[in-house]
This record gives structure tokens, sequence and C-alpha cells, in this order.
DNA sequence: TATGAATGAGCGTTCATTCAT
DNA sequence: AATGAATGAACGCTCATTCAT
């Protein structure tokens, strides 16, 4: 803490890389990546443009740093969430979409799915980044907690790789209609009432069929 | 293959404006709007980057037209699908849905929407056109559609409006986890199993509570 | 007149050319030669920006023939008015402005002289025209009507050359003011007023020195 | 002969706009503001072409920075020279003629006003920057100063407005038609001359009627 | 570590001109 | 005689990147 002899005006030099990354987050997610200049981001992260080099090899590198850095923490959670559980995979359902739900609904966390989306078509290294830390291990996570469910005689016999589609389709598709296109419910994007309701028909459709 | 190589005559104006449009789906599909240039347009085309202005005042309007060219006929199928009809609305679901992805699963016209729906940040116009053309129609049409099957005891008790991401989320997801990603389930992107697992599920968990 | 067998629907084709140039005047007074386009010209004008090019071979062409329609008349005019004038030359100086006026107050016969001016710079060729065509014939005979008008004791021992700016010279102010800048007197543009006060101060200061 | 053939140090930075801007006058002067590309200009100052932006926005800001910058000397200098002056007119207008011909004879200074003519059509904001900052601080300055001569009785009873178009008029005159046309006196461009038979003419006719 | 001046390649757009019809 | 589709060169402007300081 006092072991630096002139702190006195000392920036704290291993945050910049973050703020970096703040600033660029921010402004990719307002008007999209190729619409940002390197310039905007420096100034909003209060650097020159050169600056942002000293810490960054390019542009395109700020939009992989950016996305590394959110990425981890939300694919580990989901996972640790589901990975070793046994039993009707329904109350995991259901806590997982709310934790989810809880991450999304706050803060600036959309910013980068959103952002990879975007810009997934025209950076490949960028999709396939998202892929690796983040679908990857948190979609075959799920498909298997689905198989046991359905070995296990707990959920009606359904395809476990699918499934998850119907699992997690109709959260996408109520963030995409918010997001892209402002289209929310009359009382709002009320992430709650969107998770009840989904999950009362997704529970009712996976009751194993009572007669065989 | 189905395509004049070269073709020997000049001055076939009337077909210009969609060869130009063409080209540009196949090209903003395939790098983004923003990364591609109007000379690649032109070169793909067959024609001069100054003819492209012959037909269209600036690049937005080229995407502009793109997406105004492809939404009206989706629409309009989906709509006279749905707009009229009473009783159970599980038939006509399926119905939609399979003549959806019968539009999505063949050709190219799965790019316009990705691309709307990449663009829509920058382009807000581009959305607005999307949502003022589609959107608002066919949503409104599928919440009625629930809307008067839940009155007429048809389905279980549940909100029309966030109903409507039920039905379409799975579907969606599915689309951009293959497109997007290249997440596809371990026979392909095979629309008909997707969609029969999904209505499975949606279908049995629409079914009115048996008791009381 | 009707010795065309089929004159039913035939255009009077010597007329175009004039009916381009008038289109052209209009729109580069308007706009300066560089920010007028020949498409603009061509439709004014009632025809195809490629007919424009049947009458004239490129756009300066129609600069060049512009001012030589419109010069020839002026100094014409001007000329005939003054070179065989013996005598005081006050009264022919009256004259000689006051048709200058009348030629210029009223109609679009300022636009050619004040496109004359502006395109000077970048087109010699035109101000060449001009200079040729109108300033070396007006110029001398001003300057010989003076000069024979000192040598015959009628005015004031000046020198002629120069005697012709002061001349000249307040009408030329008095239109640019005007037509430059907008700045006009009180009651307008007033060029009877304004010949009126220039040629009081201008004729007393030719009156012979009445001492020696 | 007068500046550094290729200067060794990058990195002048202050000095840099208003060498833009020499640059600038000079090719608008030659070829007109819409010949001359603002990769010329830079070019001619020694710089990229987007240098060129660093500095000024656009390239009509150039135009405008141009005329900004010799504008306001000039009006400055003519109107301390006549604002507070009681009397006779005719010492104080030999003095402001002698000291614009004194400005205007020399250097480029010409180009500016030149160039305001030309464009104040296509740019009619330069024209109004021209008229804010000299034409309407200098005209009226130059009216009360005449009118308050008639009124004094030291001159003819002219009318003051109309007046300060035969004051200035001749030396305008006497500038385009050398600067526009290339014609000049025999003796050259020499405005003491020009100036001189002017005065005679004017004072003369300013002379107040000796018989009432 | 930090700057910001400087660059150069590239983009969207315009337009005078040509030419098959 | 007349068209208008087509071109290509040029222009104003932007911006990611570099580098001397």
């Amino acid at each position: 803490m006092t072991s630096d002899p002139k702190p006195k005006f000392r920036r704290r030099a291993e945050a910049r890389p973050d703020e970096v990354l703040d600033a660029a987050v921010a402004l990719f997610a307002a008007q999209g990546y190729a619409a940002t200049s390197v310039e905007q981001i420096a100034r909003h992260a209060g650097l020159s443009k050169g600056s942002v080099y000293l810490y960054f090899p390019s542009k395109k590198a700020l939009l992989e740093g950016l996305v590394h850095r959110a990425v981890a923490p939300i694919a580990d959670a989901a996972i640790s969430m589901i990975a070793t559980y046994r039993g009707d995979p329904r109350p995991v359902i259901r806590q997982f979409l709310n934790m989810i739900a809880g991450k999304l609904g706050s803060e600036a966390a959309l910013a980068v799915p959103k952002l990879v989306l975007r810009e997934a078509v025209s950076a490949p290294e960028i999709a396939q980044m998202y892929r690796d830390e983040v679908l990857d291990r948190a979609i075959p996570a799920l498909t298997s907690l689905m198989r046991q469910g359905v070995e296990g005689g707990h959920i009606r016999k359904v395809d476990p790789e699918l499934t998850v589609r119907s699992i997690m389709g109709p959260l996408l598709m109520h963030l995409m209609l918010a997001e892209v296109f402002g289209i929310e419910p009359s009382d709002g994007l009320n992430l709650e009432r969107l998770i009840e309701n989904h999950l009362t028909i997704l529970f009712a459709g996976l009751e194993p069929e009572t007669n065989p």
C-alpha cells in the first residue's frame, strides 16, 4: 500500500486495460463494432488513441478481450449448477433459468452476448471463442441433465439434445424481441412472469405420460 | 449452374435491381453490411460500382430494399393462416411452424432475417421496417389465436402474449445455434425432428388441466 | 412550312440547342458551373442527358456557347453608339450608361456577365472570349471617345484610359453589391437613381478647369 | 527562397493550420474552389490528405477559415480610419483609397476577395461572412462620412449611400479588369495613377456648387 | 507510460462522357 | 434524332495503425 516512495499521482496502471474494455463494451453495444472508432473508445476510457494500442494490439483484439472477460463467469456458474445433478431435472431448470434471468435482466451483462450475436458472422473467431467457452460447455451439460431425466423416468421420453432448445429458446426470444425490436409485453420486460409462464407449459409438457 | 455465366446482352434493365439485391444478400450475409463494399456488390452482380447507384440511391437503400423484398411474402403467408381461426390453436400452430420451417430451412431465405438481426442496432430503420412489416402483424395474430384458445377452454390458462415466446423461441434458438455458432444436433439441422420434439412438449404443456 | 409530308409530330429541331443553352444559363447562374450537372440541364431543357451531347461536345462547350450567344448583341449595341462620335462625350456617356442599365436591369441578361466573372479563373477560354468579343471592343471605343473629348477641350485633361474605369466602375460596384452580397440602397436596386447620382459627380468632375 | 525546402522536423503543430491555409489560398485562387482537391492542398502544404482533416473538419471549412483570417485586418484598418471623422471627407477618402491600394496592390491579399466574389453564389455562407465582417462595417462608415460632408456643406448635395459606389467602383473595376481579364493600362496595373486620375474627377465632382 | 501528429488505404458517392439501341 | 444504361475516374472524408517524442 505505502511501499511506493512517490505514489502521489500514480495511476493504477493495471486497471487500464479493464477500463478500456469497459468503454469498448459500452460503445460496441450501443453502435456496433464497425461503427465504433478506436478514438471514441480511447476518449471514453480517458486516454489517447495511441495508448489503446499499448494494451491491445488491434481493434479486433478489443472485441476478443471483451468477450473473453465476460464469458467465463457465466458459463462457470451455469455448469457448476447442473453438472452432477441426478433426478427430475425440472427443479434445476427452474433454478438455472432464474439465475440466467438474474444475471441478464439486471445489468449490462446482456451487452456481450448481444455483441457476439451481431459480430459472429464477420468475426468468426469471436463466435468460436464463445462457442468454446460457453456453449460447448453449457449445452452438453444441459443435454445430459435431460438425458438422465429421461432415463430415470422423471420426464417424458423426449430427445435430450433438442429439448435444450425448448428450455432456452423462449427466454432467448423474449430478450431478442425486447432488445432488438423494442417489443415488450404490456407490463414491460418482466422476466419473472415470462419464466413462470414458460415453465408452466414446459413442466406440464415434460410430465411423463401417465397411461403407458 | 442455374444462372447465366456471362450474359451476352446488356440492357436487361428490369432485371438488374433484383440481381443487385441478390448479390447484396449474398455478400451482406457472408461478411456483414459494414464489411461489404459497394464495389464488391457491383462486381458480384456483374456491373460497375457506379451502376449500382442507377438503381439504388445509397448503400443503405440496398439493405432496405433487400429486407423489403424478402419480408412481405413471409408475413403474408403467416397471417393468412392464422387470422380468422377459431378453436383449439394447436393444429394451426403445427401448420404454422411447418410452414416457417419449410420457408427457412430451404434456401437463402434465412439470410435476410439474420441480416436484420445483426444490423438492427446500427440501422434502426431496418429493425423498424421488419417490426412494422412482420413482427407487428404476426405476433398480435398469434397472440389472439392463443387468447381465444384459452377463452374457449381449448388450452390451459396461460398468458397469450408470453406464450408466443414459448411457441416460436425453440425454433429461433435452433436456427441461431446452427447458423451463428455452427452447433447442430447429431443428425444435422433437422428441422422436422426439432419441431416434432418441440410440439410434443408444447402441446402436452398446453393441455387444459384435467382436474377441477 | 407545309412542305414536309409528315410534319404532324415534328419537333422544331433547330430550336433545341437554344433551349439547352437557356436551361444552362439559368442553372449555371443559380448554382455555378461546377455545381450544375449535365443531367440537370438536360431535364430542365426537356431532353435526356445523352441528347445534350448531340448538340454540344462537352459541358464546357455549353458554357462557351452560352457566353458567345449573349455577348455579341451587347457589344454591338455599345460600339455602334460610341464609335464615330465627336464632341463633348458626356451626352454619349449618359446614353451609354442608360442603355446598359436598361439591358442589365431588366432580365436574366445579367446572368452571363456574372457567370463569366465567376468562371473566368477556372476557364480562361471563357475570359478570353469575353475579352475578345466585348471588352477589347468596348473599352478602346470608350477610351478614344474620351481622348477626343480631352483633345477637343470638351472635358478636363484626364487620362482617357483610366477614366473609363471611373465611368463604368460605379455601375459595376452597384450591381456587384446587390447581386453578390444582397446589399441594396434603401429604395432597392434603383439603377436610374444610381446613374443620376453617379453622372452628377462624374460630369461635374469632368468639367474643364475654368481658370487659365 | 524564403521558406524551408523540406523541413527536417515534423511536429510543428501550431504552424500547420496556417500552412494549410496558405496552400489553400494559392490553389483556390489559381483554379477555383471546386476545381481544387483536398489532396492537392495537402501536397502543397507538405502533408497527407488525411492530415488536413486534423486541422479542418471539411473542405468548406478551409474556405471559411481562409476568408476569416484575411478579412478582419482589412476591415479594421478601414473603419478605424473613417469612423469619427468630421469635416470635408475628401482627405479621408484619399487616405482610405491609398491604404486599400497599398494592401491590395502588393501581395496575395487580393486572392481572398477574388475568391469570395467567385464562390459567393455556390457558398452563400462565405458571402454572408464577408458581408458581416467587412461590407456591413465599411459601407455604413463611408456612408455616414459622406452624409456629414453633405450636411456640413463640405461637398455637393449627393446621395451619400450611392456615392459610396462612385468612390469605390473605379478601383474595383480597375482590379477586376486586370485580375480577371488581364486588361491593364499601357503602363501596367499602376494603382497610384489610377487613384490619382479617379480622385481628380471625383473631388472636382464633389465640389459644392459655387453659385446657389 | 503516454501522447497525438501523421499517414495511407479504402469507402460511399457523383458525374461527364460513351454507345448500343 | 433521341434515349438511358453503363462506365470509370475522381472526390471528400474516415479511421486503424504507427512512431517520434
